[in-house]
DNA sequence: TATCATTATGCACACGATTGCAGAAAGTTT
DNA sequence: AAACTTTCTGCAATCGTGTGCATAATGATA
């Protein structure tokens, strides 16, 4: 399939007898310029119906006014809606946005920024992948000097600026939440160890649990790989254990509601022998059965804090000293935990 | 913030002594250049990072191997399986690829067409916005010789390759689930009506309820724009009837979960009271209580075979004939209707 | 009428990569 | 030693847009 003719400036000078440069002038609207002329070439323009080649001014002002972004998964709620704000305020900024998936792997995660590089991208998104461990990648981003920031899924030794929640302020809150609501043995199942979050939301578990003077006991945290099949056998060895806990705060969402749907078809009754609590505020979170209490991570808000600061500090407008962004999380209580309201 | 500077080949040429097009010519391993100078050159090549611009490459051969998107919202679970297929396949053929959301306004999805026809995409894929009834950006790009293809919310009348759902079957097969499950009195809740989803959705019920001797009776046929205020609505009007229905199908899982949430809160009992189906197959819809009878349709599938076709004629592996490429949909029987498997 | 100021336009080059053609350098043949 | 290959490399133009500088054309002044 042939692609289309595109006009260029060229053909409209050609058509009105003047030179490139002068068209080039009179869509710029110089001030050089005879009006008359100015006219003439606007209209001819329109005539035609020139659009100007974005390939061409980007290739000479050596700016694409295009950003690239990376996400573990486009399919889960939160990225999408973190996607979103970027998106929105971007394009409200006159930038465009180019997505990509890492799959939560860390080759791919190379290969994306390499091919947005490649593509010449102002600046990048990058919240990493589940697997990723090293940093190599990142740092040649940063000695090639092309401007990145982290959000959610941050390094946090890497020297640029890094959005994320106040994980372990959302994970202490939600803690805090099970043992007022009656919870003596509380479980917190986490995702791999190595992950940012992970870490974060342990240590607010664990702060949570010292302020009521309860003993750190290793036994009552869980790993899981966060595929389905594991996570229901950790739901499993739960209900398994004995003495039996009688709260379990699952650091994500969609962790917890394949444990509430494993618990179901054991019949395991929430709240009643058990309170869980997940992290996110995924939609589907609200709609189970009990309602699961969470964690609110307002997605679409990080987005738009990321990519407003990123582009603040390329124009100019932020010091290019990186910072550290920290978003609130809410406890957002309901049925699952035995709370009414 | 100054981004870092690139390597070009014109550095790589100064620093051996050598011209661009020797450069360009070894990396692109030409027979016509001694094998020593070859090897000094990619040496130098790799030492000093040099990674070719893809800007000026595509400047110079018309073709940036990138592809636009244009989906209505990109939090939508369904849309962003597509995406995610979409991206994949477009990466295994070397494609990049831009997403854009229109937000269901026909404005932004002309800017957006706008925006990525101005970078010089390749090809786009599009699926239409709840606004748009009327079709003058597509003649444009119909015009211009633009390669697009349409997919799920299509304009039937467009000379375009369209990728579709055979959504009328689906729609008869989940009537026709609910008049065998004993539904007497079948309501349909429709979307704004010139959706082209409401419409062969529609098509689908009809069908089924002439197959089994019903009676069409507009009063059973209830109009929603999708709002969660509005889907409340039509929720409490459909107990309010009198006599009041026994089964409802709606034409997209969000929706039923609004009804079934408000129903639930309104003391109505499903399956027992009312039976209730949607479309989609969300995730969600397997989680809430009771599960949600649905009709699959998998977004992942359908970004995959949009791309990869649109590539083949972008390619020359497949005519440039439009054609229409239907997929089949799949029931999803669960406890909402009565169904217990 | 010669000179100068002013206005309007074009030339040439840049951005980075690619390629047809010319031509230099080396080797081979007569 | 002259003519001819063969092998290797560089020049210049291209893609579409933008801009400093030169210059042509016009009018104003002395």
């Amino acid at each position: 399939m042939k692609k289309g003719h595109q006009v260029t400036m060229k053909e409209i000078a050609k058509r009105l007898g003047v030179s490139v440069s002068t068209v080039s002038r009179a869509l710029k609207d110089s001030p050089e310029l005879h009006p008359e002329t100015k006219r003439k070439i606007a209209e001819m323009a329109k005539e035609m119906n020139y659009q100007p080649n974005l390939l061409a001014q980007s290739l000479r002002i050596s700016r694409t006014k295009t950003l690239g972004v990376i996400v573990p998964e486009i399919t889960s709620h939160f990225f999408a809606s973190c996607i979103s704000g970027i998106q929105d305020f971007a394009n409200k900024r006159g930038y465009n946005v180019m997505i990509c998936q890492s799959n939560e792997s860390i080759e791919l995660e190379k290969a994306n920024i390499k091919t947005l590089v490649a593509t010449q991208v102002d600046a990048l998104l990058i919240s990493l992948s589940r697997e990723t461990n090293h940093f190599e990648h990142l740092d040649e981003l940063y000695q090639r000097e092309i401007p990145f920031v982290l959000f959610d899924r941050v390094q946090e030794d890497m020297p640029v600026t890094k959005i994320t929640f106040n994980d372990q302020n959302g994970a202490y809150q939600v803690t805090k939440h099970l043992v007022e609501m009656g919870c003596k043995r509380v479980i917190y199942v986490s995702g791999p160890e190595d992950l940012y979050i992970s870490k974060k939301r342990k240590e607010g578990y664990l702060q949570a649990l010292k302020e009521f003077g309860i003993k750190e006991d290793p036994s009552l945290v869980k790993v899981t790989d966060l595929t389905q099949e594991q996570n229901i056998k950790v739901a499993q060895e739960i209900i398994d254990m004995n003495p039996r806990p009688d709260g379990v705060f699952c650091m994500i969402d969609p962790l917890a509601v394949d444990v509430l749907t494993h618990w179901k078809s054991e019949g395991i009754k929430v709240p009643e022998d058990m309170s869980l609590a997940g992290f996110t505020n995924n939609p589907t979170s609200a709609v189970v059965e009990p309602p699961l209490t969470t964690v609110s991570q307002p997605g679409y808000e990080m987005g738009k804090l990321s990519v407003s600061h990123l582009l603040d500090q390329l124009e100019g407008l932020a010091s290019d000293e990186p910072i550290s962004i920290v978003l609130d999380t809410t406890l957002v209580p309901r049925k699952s935990t035995g709370y009414s309201g």
